[in-house]
RNA sequence: GGGCGCAUAGCUCAGUUGGCUAGAGCACUUCGUUUACACCGAAGGGGUCCAGGGUUCGAGUCCUUGUGCGCCCACCA
């Protein structure tokens, strides 16, 4: 690369350029790291993106923080991996595939039948692929792009084919009539966290069945009440004990109903009438409540939503229409006791907003609670739970674990069938009242494969393994080859919101597929907001276009703007002046890294330690607590502080203070030397955080080793503790004197004189007196005395600093030499009161630390001397 | 109804096991074009750490009650 350094930094010119150097490279793939035998692993899979659209700033978020953790690690010494792929997101891609071609085509998924629309699905999904990897390799991420996958590829599909089976086998995949959630719309079951509940107003009716029947019920759902098989009241309630376990019929709306009356604790007594009329067929509870008590289920709604055929006059209406019908009969009747307006949660379909029926209906599902001999026999559910109680998983943060548990202990079975055709189609086959479930399709005629397909999560569940060959590479209950170098990962890092969804499922799939958990640790990031901490979306545009910032500002400031200030578990609120904030630090280290390279000949750093200045060994000390303190907390997924501690250093320490320290100081050659050392370390600190740029100036350095495999930087053991406390006392010096300019409003250009008595610190200033002169103070002479007789200053500025004295001579003003002394004065006062009390208090010089009381007396003598000084 | 989180400078947020004279970035004020950088440099102003109560020598930090905001789960007959 001999591209010049700009005076800006250009990352349009380098960052493409960069990506394509390290893939060529093939480090990104772990075999070719040439690392040693017992390399220890660090595995992560990428989040697999859906396939319904192009990534937004959150899919940004998780790659800058994942490549941070691989590259991290990746320096370190571990074998990395982070495996990239794709999800094909079955219901929803179906969806924005219908939506597309229905706006295209004006046609409908019927229209075209089942071949021709996955055709149309696998088109589209086709090119959001190609998007979605193009925008991956802009983000800098070092992935392992030789093994992708898709979660609906060929080898993921032999993987879930097997996994069905097998659980199939071991009675935990059955299938059962349930009440499931059912979209009259889609066409298709929703698992629970497929539903959103949208509040609104709903009349809630009391009434009796018919004139003669005891007890009256309340519903907003009249219309489900002809499918009632009994009365559920409260055990304790004294209005109804006398009917618990008889049986009464009415005649409700031309149609005749037996109904038990049954006790159940779970009857609010002060809900409505406190009798509940049960409808086994189209209520959750409901049909437990059958179930227990043994009562006959009456489907009263169909798919369509529909009041199915034998309820007279009502059959074929729609669930509306009926609910009408039977309110005004009702109302004929005069059976209706009571309407009122209630705030009701209606069910809607997440995807279309429908109204949701929830239906009886034969579906597969995959039980929990079995237990499996293999697993000591435990079910998945007491399995998962255990992995999360022992700690075997860590939540980043600690507070997900318990929500993560809550969660897993109310777990109920889960339905995997979908009613859509895009998906993993279930490997099961009918001929009449024959079943037939194995991964080929079976030998004979007329076998006709289930037609639903399977939940995405289904698949998604196996990620961790499936990427890794499993079935192939499990054989004889052993792992074989990638499955056994790579699993369980270290690593999963994703959104909060899919503790549920996707989580838990592929703790479960493990466990039961290799009986072991998919991963040790995971950390939950949270959602990328606007910047008034609204959601982002399309509809109120008011997000941002990842590849728009990239083009703008450049990979390396988007991701500094996702990652610093970004903590675990909570949201991040993003906007483009954030981004631009960033920017501005990328330009700063440009620009130290120019100038670094400006004054080196041969990029040596070997500079030679008997030969370091005070300022060196300042810097040298700072650049050691930074590698200390960065490197614990990346270690320990404090990035976002890591990264402070980072631009601290870079831009206060170094840009600030040693280079220009380095400006006004001999032995070049040394110092520049120490220089390229600095320059070396913070690129490879902040190589994580900022890939791109730290590797393009790295290839300026003429380094032969990429930086993206150099290795993480360790802190020396030397200790200039003490050069670092006196090249402190300078700093406070200068900082004084600027200040003490700035109140009296010297003119920039006039030079001043200074004496500073230092009775403690004379040879140090003496030696350091060309600092002083040269870091914006304006001196121009300077004396530095050990006593105070050697004084014959008349007009000055006077600035004390512990049992330091500074005289400026030149552009005194008295009067706001007065106001900055009493303010002085008046502050040093309070300090000294409020530590006095301090030690005055018995208790404290008592019970708290010795060494905190010494401190305090210190600071406490230190502020006296300060404040004597002044009033002299 | 059950649970979780948040509340600190005008804004966005840090603040590890209690030791704080409460920090940073942005914004603001004043000054400065000095040969790495104006996407810059220097100096500065700005806070009852949501409110009440408690524990403690000491509370932004721990406990408790309340208020406001956000989220999750359940229920809504």
């Amino acid at each position: 690369m001999d591209q010049k350094m700009d005076k800006t930094y250009n990352p349009v010119l380098w960052e493409d350029q960069i990506y394509e150097k390290w893939e060529k490279s093939g480090y990104f793939n772990p075999d070719n790291l040439n690392l040693p035998e017992n390399a220890p692993n660090y595995t992560m899979i990428l989040p697999p993106p859906n396939i319904t659209a192009k990534l937004h700033i959150g899919h940004s978020s998780v790659m800058a923080i994942e490549d941070l953790f691989i590259r991290y690690h990746r320096l370190c010494g571990y074998r990395t991996l982070w495996i990239p792929g794709t999800d094909h997101a079955a219901i929803a891609t179906q969806n924005v595939v219908e939506k597309k071609i229905l706006a295209e085509e004006k046609k409908t998924r019927h229209d075209l039948g089942r071949e021709k629309f996955l055709e149309k699905v696998w088109e589209f999904l086709h090119e959001t692929q190609a998007v979605i990897l193009k925008q991956t390799r802009k983000m800098g991420a070092s992935i392992d792009w030789s093994r992708t996958a898709f979660t609906l590829d060929e080898d993921r599909k032999r993987a879930v084919n097997k996994m069905f089976v097998d659980m199939y086998k071991e009675g935990i995949i059955y299938r059962g009539e349930r009440i499931v959630n059912w979209c009259p719309r889609c066409q298709s079951t929703l698992a629970d966290d497929e539903i959103e509940y949208q509040e609104q107003k709903a009349s809630f009716y009391t009434f009796k069945y018919d004139q003669n029947f005891p007890i009256a019920i309340s519903t907003t759902r009249p219309e489900t009440k002809l499918g009632d098989t009994a009365i559920a009241v409260n055990p304790k309630d004294e209005r109804y004990k006398k009917y618990i376990d008889q049986e009464l019929s009415a005649n409700f709306c031309g149609q005749e109903l037996n109904l038990k009356i049954i006790a159940d604790i779970n009857v609010d007594m002060n809900f409505g009438t406190g009798a509940l009329g049960v409808t086994p067929a189209h209520s959750m509870i409901d049909s437990q409540m059958a179930i227990k008590n043994n009562l006959k289920t009456i489907k009263v709604i169909d798919e369509e939503g529909n009041i199915k055929e034998n309820f007279g006059k009502f059959s074929g209406q729609k669930v509306l229409v009926a609910r009408k019908m039977i309110i005004e009969e009702l109302q004929e009747k005069n059976l209706i006791i009571k309407e009122e307006e209630i705030n009701n949660n209606l069910s809607t379909c997440y995807r279309c907003g429908t109204a949701i029926e929830p239906l009886p209906s034969k579906q597969w599902f995959v039980s929990v609670d079995t237990k499996i001999p293999r697993l000591g026999n435990k079910s998945l559910k007491e399995k998962a739970i255990e992995a999360g109680e022992n700690k075997k998983i860590e939540f980043i943060p600690d507070r997900f674990t318990k929500r993560y548990l809550d969660w897993m202990t109310n777990l109920h079975d889960w339905c995997i069938s979908r009613q859509i055709w895009f998906g993993h189609e279930i490997p099961v086959w009918y001929r009449g009242e024959e079943i037939y479930v194995g991964e080929e399709k079976p030998q004979g005629k007329d076998w006709k494969q289930d037609p639903d397909t399977l939940d995405t999560w289904f698949s998604s569940g196996m990620w961790t393994f499936s990427t890794l060959g499993w079935p192939d590479n499990f054989q004889n209950g052993k792992k074989l080859n990638d499955l056994q170098k790579f699993h369980p990962t270290q690593m999963l890092e994703t959104g909060y919101e899919l503790i549920t969804l996707w989580i838990s499922r592929m703790i479960m799939m493990s466990i039961f597929a290799l009986d072991e958990i998919p991963f040790e640790k995971v950390y939950l990031h949270g959602m990328v907001l606007d910047k008034n901490g609204k959601k982002m979306s399309k509809s109120k545009r008011n997000g941002i276009d990842p590849l728009d910032m990239i083009e703008k500002f450049g990979t390396d400031s988007l991701r500094l703007a996702l990652l610093l200030g970004n903590t675990p578990g909570n949201d991040l609120r993003m906007s483009e002046e954030k981004i631009a904030g960033y920017r501005n630090f990328i330009n700063k280290l440009w620009n130290i890294s120019r100038f670094i390279i400006s004054k080196t000949n041969d990029f040596s750093d070997d500079f030679d330690p008997q030969k370091l200045s005070l300022s060196d060994k300042w810097i040298l000390n700072k650049l050691n607590k930074t590698i200390k303190k960065t490197s614990l907390d990346l270690s320990a997924y404090k990035f976002s502080l890591s990264g402070e501690e980072l631009r601290e250093f870079t831009w206060n320490d170094l840009a600030d203070w040693y280079l220009e320290a380095n400006k006004f100081e001999k032995d070049e050659d040394n110092k520049n030397k120490v220089l390229l050392f600095i320059l070396k370390n913070i690129l490879k600190l902040w190589h994580p955080f900022i890939p791109f740029i730290t590797e393009t100036i790295w290839q300026q350095l003429g380094e032969k080793q990429m930086l993206i495999v150099s290795s993480w930087p360790q802190a020396q053991e030397v200790n200039f503790d003490s050069e670092e406390q006196s090249f402190n006392i300078i700093q406070e010096i200068i900082m004084s004197i600027r200040n003490a300019r700035s109140e009296h409003r010297i003119e920039p250009g006039k030079k001043l004189q200074a004496i500073i008595l230092s009775p403690r610190n004379k040879e140090l200033l003496e030696q350091q007196s060309h600092l002083i002169k040269s870091l914006k103070t304006g001196i121009n002479q300077i004396k530095i005395i050990g006593d105070k007789s050697e004084i014959s200053a008349k007009k000055n500025i006077f600035i004390t600093l512990a049992d330091i004295e500074i005289y400026l001579i030149g552009g005194f003003d008295e009067e706001k030499e007065k106001i900055r002394r009493d303010k002085e004065i008046a502050n040093l006062k309070k300090m000294i009161d409020s530590i006095e009390n301090k030690l005055n208090n018995q208790n404290f010089v008592n019970k708290a630390p010795a060494e905190l009381v010494a401190q305090e007396k210190e600071k406490l003598n230190n502020y006296k001397l300060e404040l004597r000084k002044i009033l002299n």
